[in-house]
DNA sequence: CGGGGTTATATCCAAATGGGAATAACGGAG
DNA sequence: CTCCGTTATTCCCATTTGGATATAACCCCG
């Protein structure tokens, strides 16, 4: 109980982009790949797919661009929007842990 | 997707507390039972029992204080625990938004 | 033109989720 | 002592979830 943490999601129009999302998203980036980011988080390649299809259905257009056979096999990465949406949602969780510590810490103590 | 709004949960030792558990007690303060606070909020009884059990699991002592039998039956009620974690829980959300909302516009634009 | 690793997609299935219903226990009120 | 509506608890079962697996399609490269 000593320590209380935030979890936050972001409610859009359609979808929910939340931590799973957003560690999958810095994933991809890192990895180059779903199936790459998949095995590195533990998931499974269909639904790491699946998270992927409903982020880019979730904006008016896509954060992860997908090139399907070539050079390696192919691959994928963030487009600029879906850079933006890491960032941006990495900026709002330290915003609104930030503004909430003193009170987590109070209902801790409670 | 003009409009993006927060949706935050509570990280405890044991157990999370998000907008559902919140909402379940604050009908069961105002119902003054767990059964007639699960109708009003269209959730079966079982669930809400489930809830109100995990809830009184997560601190370390209950946030609901169950009557069974007597006058009209039986009840439930918010210990005072439970009243400062519901007071609390919309305190954080509150914080938490507040801090958010700039960068929400900015990445709803994006 | 075949190899390789990826995206894309369908299928099968086990586990988890949670509703619905049934039943017991409870205890103040009449 | 009976009635009543609630808590407490246990089944059964439909739905959902997501892993595992299998294939096809893709396309650069050697």
């Amino acid at each position: 109980m000593t320590e209380a943490a935030l979890w936050l999601r972001i409610d859009l129009a359609d979808g929910r982009v939340g931590p799973g999302k957003i560690a999958l998203l810095e994933a991809i980036a890192e990895a180059g790949s779903i199936s790459a980011a998949a095995r590195s988080l533990g998931m499974s390649y269909r639904r790491a797919w699946e998270l992927v299809a409903e982020l880019n259905q979730t904006f008016s257009s896509p954060v992860v661009e997908r090139i399907t056979g070539g050079a390696g096999g192919g691959g994928a990465k963030l487009t600029r929007l879906g850079e933006a949406l890491v960032l941006g949602f990495r900026d709002i969780e330290a915003a609104a842990t930030r503004a909430a510590a003193a009170h987590l810490r109070r209902l801790a103590k409670g």
